[in-house]
This record gives C-alpha cells, sequence and structure tokens, in this order.
DNA sequence: CTTTATAATTGTGTATACAAAGTACGTCTT
DNA sequence: AAGACGTACTTTGTATACACAATTATAAAG
C-alpha cells in the first residue's frame, strides 16, 4: 500500500531536464516552435523560468532526437526537415514498421487483439467528427498496439522516434478530410492481415500505408514551403 | 583561403562536451568501464580534468545512445546488457541490414564497389595476422562501405549507434580465431550478390552474417557472466 | 562614400556554489 | 543481539557567475 504510493510519486518525479525536453518536443512537434526557428538559451530558461542548466541538457537530448541541430559557438535551431530528410526517415521506417507488423502476426496475443479491433473502431470513429487532435491520437494508438505487441523495446523506441519527427508535418496533412477514408481502409487492410497471421500480406499493407503518407506529406511540403 | 582555413578550426574545434562524450563511450566501448559500473559526475569531471558540466551533458547523450542508465537522484551507470536486450538490438539490426544491402544492390557506384573489393581482400589479409584491433577495424570499415552506398544519412546514423552497442561483446569472440574463416566466407558472400545485384540474396547472405553473430555473442555471455 | 579597425553587445562554454535527496554507518532501544 | 532511528557524509540537481568567442555597430582613415 505504502509502497504502491511511493511507487507512484517515484513516477510523478521528473528532473527539470526532463520537464523541459518534454516541453520543447511538444513545441516543436505542434509547431509551436517553428522549423529554422533560434533556440536561446537565456531566453528559454526566462520564459520556462528555469536556469539555463536544464534547458542545456535537454537540448543535449533533443539534438541527439534530431529535433535540433547545434552549431558550434551559434547555438541551436528547430530542426528543417528537407525533402531528401523525410525520404531517408521513411525508407528506415518502411523496414522498421514491416518488421513490427510481422513480428505482431507472431507474438500478439488474444487480449491485444481485442485491443486492437477497439482501436480500430476508434480511429473510424473520430475520423467522422472531423477532429485533427482526435483522429492523430486514436492513430498513434492504433500503431501503438501494434509496436507493443511486437515485445521489442528497442523497436519501440526507434519507431517512436522516427515517427516523431514527421508528426508536425503529417498535422498539416491529416486536417484534409480527402485522405481520411483511405487511411480507415489502410488500419483495416493491417489489421486483417494481423488477424490472419499473414505475415506477408500485413508487411505489404503497411508499406502501401506508408507510401501514401511519403506522398500525401511530400506533396503538401511542396505546397507550404 | 581565408575560408578554407577557418572552416578547418571549425572542424577541429570540438566542445568539451563531445569530447568528453567520446573518450567515455570509448571507454565504455572498450570495456575500460565495466558494464554495471557507477559512473560519478565528480570523480569523472577529476580523472578528465574538467568540470561537472560536461561531464553531465556528454551523460545526457550517453543516455540516450543507450550506453548508460539513469536512476534519478541515485545517477548513472553503465547499461547491461542482457540477452533480451541483445536479442532486440538484433532483431532491429537484422531488418536495417537487409535494407542497407538492398539499397547498396542498386545504388553502388563503380568506384564503390573498388573499395568493396578491397575491404573485402583487406578483411581477408588482416585475418592472417590475427591482431584483433585490426580485424575489427577491417571489419568496420568493410560493413561501412556497404553502408555509405546506401546515401541514407538516418540509416547509417542509426545502424552505426546500434552496432556500437555490440562492439564491447563482439571484442571477445573475435579473438577466437575459430570464426575467423567463416567470417571471411560470409563477407564474400555478401559481396557476390551486391556485385550481381542480386537483393535477396544479399539480403539472405546479411541473414546470415547477423545470425551467426547472435548465436556466438551469446555463447560467450553464457560463458563469461 | 567606402573600407577597415575597434569597441560593445550578445550568446555560448565552463566552473563554482548551494540546495535537496539519498546512502551509510553508528548508536540507542527493545 | 537485532532492528530501527538519526546523524553525517556523499552525490545529484539547479542556479549563478564568470570567461571567451562571434557578430554587429560605430568611428576613423583612405
Amino acid at each position: 500500500m505504502m509502497l504502491d504510493m511511493l511507487q507512484q510519486n517515484m513516477d510523478e518525479y521528473l528532473p527539470l531536464r526532463d520537464v523541459v525536453f518534454n516541453t520543447l518536443r511538444q513545441a516543436i512537434l505542434t509547431g509551436e516552435l517553428k522549423p529554422g526557428e533560434r533556440l536561446m538559451e537565456i531566453h528559454l530558461a526566462d520564459r520556462l523560468g528555469v536556469s539555463r542548466t536544464p534547458i542545456r541538457e535537454a537540448m543535449r537530448k533533443l539534438e541527439l532526437e534530431g529535433l535540433v541541430v547545434m552549431i558550434p559557438r551559434k547555438g541551436a535551431q528547430v530542426a528543417r526537415i528537407t525533402e531528401k530528410n523525410l525520404k531517408d526517415v521513411l525508407e528506415v521506417r518502411r523496414a522498421l514498421d514491416m518488421l513490427a507488423v510481422k513480428l505482431a502476426c507472431d507474438r500478439m496475443g488474444d487480449e491485444t487483439k481485442i485491443e486492437l479491433r477497439k482501436a480500430c473502431d476508434e480511429f473510424a470513429a473520430v475520423i467522422q467528427n472531423n477532429n485533427t487532435k482526435d483522429i492523430t491520437e486514436a492513430d498513434v494508438r492504433f500503431h501503438d498496439v501494434i509496436l507493443k505487441s511486437t515485445g521489442n523495446d528497442r523497436l519501440i523506441q526507434l519507431v517512436n522516434n522516427l515517427a516523431e519527427q514527421m508528426y508536425r508535418y503529417r498535422l498539416e496533412y491529416i486536417k484534409d478530410s480527402a485522405y481520411h477514408n483511405r487511411l480507415v481502409k489502410e488500419h483495416e487492410a493491417i489489421y486483417d492481415a494481423i488477424m490472419n497471421h499473414e505475415k506477408e500480406k500485413a508487411a505489404e499493407a503497411v508499406v502501401v500505408h506508408i507510401d501514401n503518407q511519403e506522398r500525401t506529406i511530400i506533396e503538401h511540403l511542396h505546397l507550404n514551403v
């Protein structure tokens, strides 16, 4: 009983650097901090009400995650995504998501299958309401269920990190309801393949899903830049 | 002229945190800092003759790379690799190395092919001398040529990072000359497949290569722990 | 008016200081 | 003698101060 409370408090405690890290990451992913924008330590420290130290430590992590680029003696800025960069990331994601879905075919337990069904339905449901935030969250949840069923922690971490780097660009096209029905169908295809343990079919469905994402994001990149 | 010198100086300049980062990483990979060993900031700062700040910043990066584990308010320690962890990493590497070699089949230019031939020969040559350091370096070079030919920067970064995490364990079994001839043959198989643009065959050869590594490393893990 | 040099401002890099948390050891009590 | 409590010491986390590098602006000279 006491131990549970302690555990909870332990989980709640986060070093300031991690709070800052999460805050900045969120700001970058939601577009509040725009690509190319300068990140000045003192300025951020003032804004967040902390000293430079946690800011600096958070920046090192963001740098390694690829969300900010540091130029020695010139400071940090929010990473810009180039088309090349996007293609590189998606080329890797294709391979990793294929691996993930194949592993899911082998390893997904019955409870998780129910969860996946629910995630699928939920996604179809929120699509109707046209609320961007709900849609992205439901989408993330669907993919998370698959990822977690692989039981491979490293894979989970890597795919999440790669996916994260495109959230800012995905946001723009998820607003466009033209793609909504296609997304639902693609999810269903992946779901069906996993249920029938058809690894190759599942992998194929994932490739289609990512290819469509790539095409759509690049279209929107060209429009907006 | 002036710009070149400046550029060179820029390249040479490394923030202390990066020097520390490289130093610690090297120490961990070579086994100087052993898995589970505590990393105390003040102690390290004294040893390296710097303040705690660059040490801390280096730690954040090592943490994200997976080489050290941080426990809030308790400090850092060198990450232990469990068998599960190893299998997770290699499962991902299998997928990424397959991708890399397939891309290499498509994209490798003629000059790079010559380079690869050289790397192959060099590896076979140093195997004779039985010098562990030379062998590992030649091995890294061979795989680097393939990786770079993909032209995918993200892929290069990820594979390097994953490979890095096993160097400490690989060292032990590369000493064992029993595996040497097999390694040469496996490299040749990969080389041949790339030359003939046989993507599936190349991927298969890579899988064999990694499977053997996995088996061997796990054997040695069991022996030594 | 343009160019160069110097000074001032801005921002990063490093070190130190202080506060809070955790650990270990010793003592006291049962 | 064993366990629990408390105190002292160690170590991390955060803040601040100082130093150095770079860029920009201003002034002087050509």
